[in-house]
DNA sequence: CGATAGTTTGACCATACTCAACAACCGTGG
DNA sequence: CCACGGTTGTTGAGTATGGTCAAACTATCG
């Protein structure tokens, strides 16, 4: 399914006056509290390289050694686990701002691959280390990113234990559109290079159950599709309380 | 469904001399590296209080302020998320040993409940994060807690959104098999005080599924049960393989 | 144009949920 | 002692739902 790791990526190290460059073109949409994290990418003392990925390809796999972690620059990277027959589970997909890779201990729990193209900054998890002894605020703000992510993941296991598909997806589409405002485009509309299969393996549903859920809501009015990756949320109030599960559809 | 919070409980202020007291009488299993989080309590640093409920009891709701965080000194307390028509999703079993409430923000994410009476020491958030800024070394305690939190909870997605019920069942009961080695009980058996509607709450199953499930795996020789919460993996290895869909049934 | 990847739709079916009854077990109190 | 209600667990029958398999459709690109 991935040729992944073969395809050549783009490394460039960054001079360390570094970090000149503007907010990525449709990203950081959400202002994620970096604490002091984003100081520390600035002040070049974390040994930052930024690194380009093709489509589907692999930063790293679930096992592989955790010497870094990385910045989502753009694009999006999904964090996933993969069962022996080939079933998929999805458990994060990290948007232009997030951070990722610092939730493992000495092994990567999950494996990391671009989505569409994406650019991040490869950050080392030792000099993290380093400096989270000698600066206690740092350590602050690793503490929240993890905590937030934390409980990122425990919402998303009620989603996944106890929503019906329509709730799933639902929840997912407000998510991904909070997460996503204004990406550029025009206004309400959104763009996720998200394609089906991703979406069913982060909802835990079939590719094909996805699609017909797709067709029912935009046969409902509630949302519109430019192409099968942009869409407008034409009814939010609707779908949250689907996502909630006080209406039916 | 839980009459919680009216239910008077014991409350004991620890003198801070405090901890002489033995190892809960069948916990603290499998070794957590509590780092420098148990040495604080030990030194009476951070207002230890010992709390005991009832079965069913709720330490705190989704929703709560997050002052305090806690250890399980004795019996069993669950997290877990609820939705408006009653659904509920367990989405951590805390055993003696285990930390909780410091996945928290301002906020609790989850409502704790004790299962079968518990014990708690009740930690103060405030005075940990005085700590934290004293003594770097605390927070990589702090932050290897989390990050193992994060680990399992993306592990549990994996179960929740891509395990059939015998292959979640499997793994549940391997992993409880696997913290609670040696419950003081007949060596083999364990007891877990856990009830079938417990599991399946955590499972994303129904209460039936998972009895049925039992009396399957009963009837494969896979387990052996004393009593419906006290039971023995007859065929380990069998197990696993279900759990890892190497195997049916 | 054909080729490929992604998406949608249909028909069928296995599975786990729903509803319901029943059994085992508990302490309480007549 | 047994009757009683309450809680928990097990088992059965029927069904809705989402998965599986298969085919058609669309778009993009060389």
């Amino acid at each position: 399914m991935s040729t992944a790791r073969e395809i050549a990526q783009t490394t460039r190290r960054l001079p360390h006056d570094g970090m000149s460059r503007g907010r990525p073109v449709g990203g950081e949409p959400h202002v994620r509290s970096d604490g002091g994290l984003e100081q520390l990418i600035r002040g070049g003392r974390l040994a930052v390289v930024e690194q380009s990925f093709a489509d589907s390809q692999g930063l790293f796999a679930e096992g592989d050694e955790a010497r870094f972690f990385y910045k989502v620059e753009s694009g999006v990277v999904r964090l996933s686990h993969l069962l022996a027959d080939g079933r998929r589970q999805i458990v994060q997909f990290c948007l232009p701002g997030a951070f990722f890779g610092l939730g493992a201990l000495r092994l990567h729990a999950t494996a990391a691959e671009a989505i569409g193209g994406a650019t991040v900054l490869r950050l080392s998890r030792r000099r993290l280390d380093e400096v989270l002894c000698a600066e206690p605020a740092t350590g602050r703000a690793v503490l929240e990113l993890l905590t937030v992510q934390l409980a990122e993941a425990q919402g998303r296991m009620l989603m996944l234990g106890r929503k019906t598909p329509s709730e799933k997806l639902a929840s997912f589409l407000l998510e991904m559109a909070g997460l996503s405002l204004g990406d550029g485009g025009a206004p309400g509309w959104i763009h996720l290079p998200v394609k089906r299969q991703d979406m069913a393996d982060f909802l835990g549903l079939t590719i094909e159950t996805v699609s017909r859920l797709f067709t029912r809501f935009r046969a409902a009015g509630l949302i519109e599709l430019a192409d099968p990756t942009t869409l407008r949320l034409k009814d939010r109030d609707a779908l949250e309380e689907i996502a909630e599960g006080l209406a039916e559809a």
